[in-house]
DNA sequence: GCCGTTTTCGGCCCGACTGTTTTCAGTCG
């Protein structure tokens, strides 16, 4: 269940698009749309806020104001409820076809009754041919784009879109007359999925680059094609946009096309309160439309009266307010990674044996490295007592190896199972035995709310089990986060010294960014671990890195930063209760 | 509908590309 904060952020996204869609005041469209994200993003519940209260939300005001004030009373909003009655929810659902807006959606219905995407069938039947603003390339991009939604479903996991982005960017780096290329939006963002890639060039003539681009082997298609955008799809289906701009607008450029969007309208409001105009070309004197700055991103935030704002908190959560008052964070980064305290081996269903593991690990530059293996409850893995201590003594005799002394220390730790009354794997004495234990949900995932609930803040009181891991248990795009009360886990890892993971394997990311916040907020520490199963696993930490930035932590709030002693002071310091 | 170093009305981010236009609206990011 989502937080009331989430439901009525939908509720104003919807009535925005609603608006837009029967043709109302785009203005007060933007306004309920502004108004949704502030909501959404908003740390407090919003149902326990009075009018007055909800009008200090920045973006709220007197009509959001009283209509959340009716949504919690009444369960809905009537100026809401008035507009779906207008207009099916198939309509709304049109605009998710590429090239429909609400505008022509708004036409489909009114003049021919279509709201669902039987539109397919009234374009081979050629009942759009009468319609104004509706040609034969429309028709096209119209059956194009219901066939992309059917099979893709949109974006994909971050791993696929790094891979696709490095590679592009190497080819594109290599063409002559590229001075700079790197890629930009979400991607550099860090957001968990990307629905496109875009990728920036500096260069003084375009067209090579835009030449390479199109002919480049994975290029199944080339959508747009112009001087300074061109848009492609892989042959994975994953589409890339390319700009390219003169090297003096670099910054601007970098800046503009890394978003966010929300981000991006901030700053161009900041430009314009300033006498200045931002676009991606540089930021200009409003007036006289002379180039004030553009080079580097530094310049451009630096003329706004603001600090070079890291892409991962580009999201317009409080980060130009943060920046004016010089109050950024300073953020964890990769470096500051001293080691990975959630990881497999092949004693259970980890791919490398122990040793290769820890090879790679110290190749990593790590000063500690935790190996935690699952235990007997995940029976499949035939974990018994007897193979996990003889596990400890391979740990322990590798740590001679590796340190003291030499570089990095080996714990020996375990994953265990949180059952569904909250019990683990072993009883005290055994679980003592143990550096670190990671405890994660794998099973029993729709137990209700409050069995859930109660599960997870059981394990967080074993003061044995020191990390929880992959704390929603999500799949991104093949299984919901649970439904338990996450603020009341957060409460309880705060109050019992446990740390919640951000699991940093590309198809978890678990905790997200926005649960990231909200934990830290209750005064909780973080280990960002890669949960690797293989060699290859380990360098998914930068993922986790970036999921933490996102969440605004610093090295301080992760724990996998500390040097050993304090780190084992962490771990220690609830058995002494 | 929101908001205020342009303050209680009159703005609201900006530009590229496409298709259907004959000067521009719609869509997208």
């Amino acid at each position: 269940m989502a937080r009331s904060n989430d439901e009525v952020a939908a509720l104003f996204a919807e009535y925005a698009d609603l608006i837009s869609i029967t043709g109302g005041d785009a203005f007060k469209a933007r306004a309920y749309e502004k108004a949704a994200r502030a909501i959404g993003g908003h740390h407090a519940e919003l149902s326990g806020l009075d009018a007055k209260g909800l009008q200090e939300i920045p973006g709220v005001g007197r009509s959001v104001a009283e209509k959340v004030v009716e949504y919690f009373r009444d369960g809905s909003v009537s100026a809401v409820e008035e507009l779906r009655a207008k207009i099916p929810a198939g309509v709304r659902r049109l605009t998710a076809v590429p090239g429909l807006g609400p505008k022509k959606a708004h036409v489909l219905y009114e003049e021919l009754g279509i709201a669902s995407v039987e539109l397919a069938d009234a374009v081979h039947a050629e009942r759009l041919r009468d319609l104004k603003g509706f040609g034969p390339r429309t028709e096209e991009r119209i059956l194009h784009g219901i066939d992309l939604l059917r099979s893709a479903g949109g974006r994909v996991l971050i791993d696929v879109a790094m891979d696709t982005a490095e590679t592009i960017v190497g080819a594109l780096s290599g063409v002559t007359g590229c001075r700079r290329c790197a890629y930009a939006g979400s991607l550099r963002r860090v957001r968990e999925t990307v629905g496109d890639l875009d990728v920036l060039v500096a260069a003084e003539d375009s067209a090579p680059v835009m030449r390479a681009f199109t002919e480049l082997p994975y290029v199944a298609e080339v959508i747009a094609h112009g001087p300074t955008k061109t848009s492609v799809r892989t042959s994975e289906g994953l589409a890339v946009d390319l700009r390219v701009v003169r090297p003096q607008s670099w910054g601007a450029a970098l800046q503009y096309f890394t978003g966010s969007r929300a981000h991006n309208i901030r700053t161009r409001e900041l430009a314009v309160r300033q006498g200045l105009k931002l676009s991606e070309y540089g930021l200009f004197d409003a007036e006289s439309g002379e180039l004030v700055v553009s080079e580097t991103e530094e310049d451009v935030y630096a003329r706004l009266g603001l600090p070079w704002i890291p892409p991962t908190l580009r999201e317009d959560r409080g980060e130009i307010e943060a920046g004016l008052r010089g109050g950024l964070p300073d953020l964890v980064t990769e470096d500051d990674i001293r080691g990975d305290l959630h990881t497999h081996t092949n004693l259970t269903d980890g791919l490398a044996p122990l040793e290769e593991m820890a090879a790679a690990a110290a190749e990593r530059g790590y000063a500690y490295y935790a190996v935690t293996d699952h235990g007997p409850d995940m029976a499949m893995q035939r974990m018994t007592d007897e193979r996990m201590l003889a596990q400890r003594e391979r740990v322990r005799a590798l740590d001679g190896r590796y340190g003291p002394g030499r570089g990095m220390r080996l714990l020996h730790g375990a994953e265990l199972n949180i059952a569904p009354d909250g019990e683990v794997d072993w009883p005290a004495a055994f679980l003592a035995g143990f550096d670190l234990c990671v405890a994660s949900v794998h099973s029993h995932f729709d137990q209700g709310r409050e069995a859930l609930t109660r599960r997870i803040v059981r394990a967080c009181e074993n003061p044995y089990v020191h990390v929880i891991g992959h704390p929603t248990t999500r799949i991104i795009g093949r299984r919901p986060a649970i439904d338990a009360d996450l603020d009341a886990v957060f409460a309880a890892c705060a109050r019992t010294g446990t740390a919640l993971e951000i699991n940093a394997h590309p198809d978890r990311l678990d905790l997200r960014d926005e649960d990231i916040l909200r934990a830290k907020r209750h005064g909780v520490k973080f280990a960002v671990d890669s949960d690797a199963h293989a060699v290859v696993h380990l360098a998914n930490l930068r993922y986790g890195i970036g999921t933490a930035q996102r969440g605004w932590l610093t090295a301080d709030d992760v724990i996998n930063t500390w040097p050993l002693t304090r780190l084992r002071r962490f771990l220690r310091k609830r058995h002494g209760r």
